[in-house]
DNA sequence: TATGAATGAGAGTTCATTCAT
DNA sequence: AATGAATGAACTCTCATTCAT
């Protein structure tokens, strides 16, 4: 095994036990087990258990912002863009129930604290298509005027805490419930 | 000291070192030596360090369905009962930081899955007044055709997140700002 | 068992490992099981092994310091009680081998440069007797004008070593030999 | 690099870290990364940890030797033969603290009670000329009638113990004292 | 009721040593 | 001869829980 695989596995392995029986119940021995690997080396990639949870969430915040411009929400009017870019993300969170389940365990937990950053909506120039939303004069921006991280709350927060939701118990919504959901929140933060 | 007051104290000692440190963070000898009591008696209040937990969340969720219902939204119109309760909403993870978080911590970790019931939104004989939102002919009821959990997550979802960064990062908004935000949410799921 | 005696055993039960094996050689279970108790409690007694071993050696030089006055060498002419003193010195480590090997490995350890304090010949009220050898005006105290602690090391440094090598590998001195070279110790520092 | 060097290498390494961090805080990780070497090849030189700490001792004593018969104290008269290489031992540790203090560890952990053989003053060949020293007719040798290691203790011993202690605290002493002392040990021995 | 010393399983982590490459 | 990833036993230390007092 290459050893960016065995990275990999240690990884995934961490993200299911963690994803299932939270941080307090995935032991490094366990996740060497699950992993097929010794415990020891571990801290061949990873400092300590703390610095494999912030990497585990780095690789799969990556991973979710990727997902968010399927569809090339780019090149759509910017209604359509928002509503694209919140089903990808309501549909990753949906698609990827260990993913959701440990992004949200980690975002409540001290390990964020720890590491926290300022939210940022529109992360790295692939969201610069983006920027006519938030910049410019507030009197004209397309947006009412409030706090970032207020409108994130009313719009992916919203899309994500559904999917979890429905990630656990198996909900299931029809594209016209969900187009409905988007567009009301669309609603909530445009001017 | 009576032995509800005990109790309190031993609660009241969990839920800050919770807050403050998270589940790891609160060995029962802390959560004691804060509370000022000692180790063993714990265990007379308290089966485990789960059952402990468990009872302060119930507890919390008492103290949070009561605050909504300040103001007495059964009296008021029910647009405007909902902005009351959206605001007390607000206001009570706003002004109860130590609750906020232990609430955040809690429903994200394994030990809500445990102990979990159905997400209610009318708890109680206090919400009666609220039937009418969701009951009857749903062709004729106020609100969009979603599922409950999705409602809650637009509506005192957003206030508690909201409520619970402010709590953090101490930002502070504006009646206004609050009350367009309030609004935005009734919109969001009145049809 | 009283905590006193519980926090003794355990200290004898350290000193003999430690003394035997060295510090490597005597993991905290080990100790434990020497000294009849579990391996949690220790740390009720003490933060940890690093303050475990500090207090140890504590314990013993306030021991071996106590045996320095065997025979009250206050009462003698200095010279008499240069050498009383030298023989309490050798005979201690002389009949406590265990102490005597602790001390050794822990003064040439990392352990020693932690807690490190200047060396003192003369340590606490009792040796005040001694003060005369040392202070007052250099030209007339009938010491040779040596650093301290090359005073140390032709003196008790020297009972120390010798005793420990015949500790180990029971070499016998008449007290001939021991008056000898304690009077050669003598010789070695006064004017 | 020639196989002689890397031996060297590796050895050099080990002395620096043990002198520095004691026998626990040189991992052989550590010695591996300071020599530039892999963890993997000190293998092909020392079957173990322990054998390559032993074949340190070896060479510094070696080379402690060698450092002794500095000036030719052969050449010289017994007594200032003595004081020579009283000197000689002295100014060995002072001008090498490392080489110093891994002795000091070494000999006083339970390495040295692995290893251990009697103690040679007269070590090699090169050391025949102190012969009449030690050997012959006990009531006619120039020395008291006391064990080796006593003698050891009382000179060579001396002059390591001192030297070790103003290693570290970079206390420096007159030539005219270092031969006060060197004549006070000689006269310690010396009928 | 109340204490807090005591237990012991189990946590995270280290490191001497091995071995496929 | 050389690498360094890999192993796994052993380490120090923690902590929920118990129980003699």
């Amino acid at each position: 095994m290459a050893p960016k695989d065995k990275r990999e596995t240690i990884l995934q392995a961490a993200l299911e036990l963690i994803a299932e029986h939270g941080f307090h119940g995935a032991p490094m021995s366990a996740v060497a087990q699950r992993a097929g690997v010794s415990a020891g080396i571990i801290y061949h990639y990873f400092a300590s258990k703390e610095d494999l949870i912030h990497a585990l969430y780095k690789e799969l915040e990556a991973d979710f912002n990727l997902a968010l411009l399927a569809g090339r929400p780019q090149a759509l009017p910017l209604a359509d863009a928002f509503q694209q870019i919140w089903l990808n993300a309501y549909h990753f969170y949906r698609t990827h129930p260990h993913e959701a389940r440990f992004l949200e365990q980690y975002k409540h937990s001290p390990f964020y604290q720890a590491a926290a950053q300022p939210v940022e909506l529109i992360e790295g120039g692939d969201f610069a298509f983006l920027a006519e939303l938030f910049e410019g004069d507030p009197a004209k921006r397309p947006l009412k005027d409030l706090p970032l991280d207020v409108i994130y709350e009313l719009t992916l927060g919203v899309a994500a805490r559904i999917a979890h939701r429905h990630a656990t118990d198996a909900t299931t919504m029809s594209d016209e419930q969900l187009a409905e959901i988007a567009a009301a929140c669309w609603h909530a933060i445009a001017r």
